[in-house]
DNA sequence: CGCTAATTAAACCAATCGGTCTAATTTAGC
DNA sequence: GCTAAATTAGACCGATTGGTTTAATTAGCG
């Protein structure tokens, strides 16, 4: 029957928690509160808050590679329509989202990496795989000529990749997903064949 | 002569303290230490942490405003050399400091500007500032058939500006300013007419 | 059933958080 | 030189931080 409690309901409740108000601003009791957990609960599942985080970054991630895996395999659509379906998908769910958490990983690297190396490291990796499974595609588009062959596949997409994370400064001082549109729609064109 | 703290050193000193380490992983003490000041002088100069990280944000911003321009408006080279000059003097400045700290308005804008609308809303004004200095220049550009002149100079400023910020969350896993390089030289040839 | 290990529960801990307070000192302006 | 205001100084404050501890409870398994 297992126990009261599930270790991962506390990563995704305790991670979106996070995701919304910052990894320094949230502390352990208002996730514990959150997930309607005793501190004990807590403290068996994980070592230490660095020790939740980074399962949280791994828990996260790995979701969403799944996620980009499935709109990049898509073989319904062109590796173009694929990669803006995509980023169309992304801009909708942070729309949905009040213009405001944004990504995990990408608030993570932007607060914690600098002083922590191990969740650095991780999220490097995750970086790493997402770009790769773009990259996969951008690769397709170019064999099919519709997506320009005078860079790398890899250069591509993690053109994309970091692109799309320079967007979410200005949704989150602006509050809107506006600019993301205008990028999105922007770098399409520079990548078209 | 004047007393023996000043409010500008105090300003420098410890947003310095924050853009390297971030906002709440910083606290107060941390401050004192670092500029050798006892708790009084501080609050009376700063009505709280947020006063200090919004008047921090000003006197950044404003310092960054300056540097903009002088690259922007530098006839000694063409508009678009101006683009490329700057962003290749900042993806040294970050290189010089080690690939870690970043850009403290940038920094802010992801960490506490969902929870703080008073600091978001003086960030959304930099940024717009300095989006509107690069966009004169791109305009400039476009005049003289250097630049790409079917989108607008705004939305090409836009597009430089969130491209670069999202080289940051790469730099600071990865601990290296390699992809700016990338960054820029593609997106060079992107606006390049 | 009975034994063991995992989990739950919350009281408790030192350290630190942002912030206040009062007193001493220093400055500027008259 | 006197006065009022600004600054310096740091002890102090309640609240909160991440984390520990101990005891009760539960589940899994032979």
């Amino acid at each position: 029957m297992g126990y009261k409690h599930d270790i991962t309901d506390i990563i995704d409740t305790g991670s979106e928690v996070i995701r919304k108000n910052g990894y320094h601003n949230v502390g352990i009791n208002q996730i514990l509160k959150e997930c309607d957990i005793p501190k004990g609960s807590f403290y068996n599942f994980f070592e230490s808050k660095e020790d939740f985080i980074n399962k949280a970054v791994e828990k996260y991630a790995a979701a969403a590679m799944v996620r980009i895996s499935s709109f990049m395999e898509d073989e319904s659509k062109t590796p173009l329509k694929r990669i803006e379906a995509f980023y169309q998908a992304n801009i909708e769910g942070n729309a949905q989202d009040g213009a405001n958490g944004g990504c995990l990983i990408n608030n993570l690297s932007m607060e914690v990496a600098s002083a922590n190396p191990e969740t650095a490291e991780i999220i490097d990796g995750w970086f790493n795989k997402w770009v790769d499974k773009i990259a996969e595609c951008v690769k397709e588009g170019q064999e099919r000529g519709e997506i320009i062959d005078d860079k790398s596949p890899r250069e591509i997409a993690e053109y994309l990749h970091a692109g799309f994370n320079g967007t979410f400064p200005s949704m989150k001082v602006r509050k809107s997903t506006e600019f993301m549109e205008n990028w999105l729609q922007m770098t399409l064109e520079f990548i078209r064949k």
